[in-house]
DNA sequence: CTGGATCCTCGATGATACTG
DNA sequence: CAGTATCATCGAGGATCCAG
């Protein structure tokens, strides 16, 4: 009924941790991805570059705690387990892409070094 | 001329150094309040609970060396310093803003719990 | 193929003390 | 007040091996 806004800026309140969690260096990778519709454990990993195994399932799992990503098994075997945005995820994968954008599109004015 | 667009999803890119320094926890925190105007490093430090000194300088300097602050040295003494957006960095501001204040408004939906 | 369980290390972060 | 330096720790994250 009366909603009590969270407040990031105390240090005790739980949407500073999500934040963090969202504001995750893989997580702003991988939730974009998911954008292109859902994607198996393989084709994120193949798509980026750098992360293992592990913390590509945590950033998942994580991401599927919060009601941003639903983990859909087709319970098959061998086994075929794909990851899609929520309507919620999708809703945040938006937000994400216009903050990776923002760096792509501002790159050289962040950096000199160019990149290949 | 031919500008090559970075790629964050690439390994050894270094947008995906500057995708992760602005995702810092930290960094999601500072920028914005920084909209309001300049701020000191006290008044920071006062309004980011939990956040020690160490961390504060430390991201003031690396948003410093990106060109999304700019520091100002007053040259007095005592001491008096502030920090301010540059005009990429408010650019960027307003996009984070978007972002926290998106996990702010769906707050319920992310959690069950209740913040304070 | 998906991804759980371990081990191990290295760096990030906090606390503290000190300086101009 | 602003900020550096130092120290100690604790957990994030990678590598690896194993299992269904």
């Amino acid at each position: 009924m009366f909603d009590v806004k969270p407040d990031p800026y105390v240090a005790m309140c739980p949407s500073r941790e999500i934040i963090a969690v969202i504001g995750d260096k893989w997580s702003l990778l991988v939730v974009p991805l998911l954008l292109k519709g859902p994607q198996r454990n393989t084709e994120l990993m193949r798509q980026i570059e750098g992360i293992s195994q592990k913390m590509l399932t945590q950033t998942l799992k994580r991401l599927e705690r919060y009601n941003l990503v639903d983990r859909h098994d087709y319970g098959e075997v061998p086994p075929r387990v794909d990851y899609r945005l929520s309507p919620l995820g999708h809703s945040l994968a938006t937000v994400i892409s216009t903050l990776d954008n923002w760096v792509i599109d501002n790159y050289e004015k962040l950096s000199v070094h160019s990149c290949a």
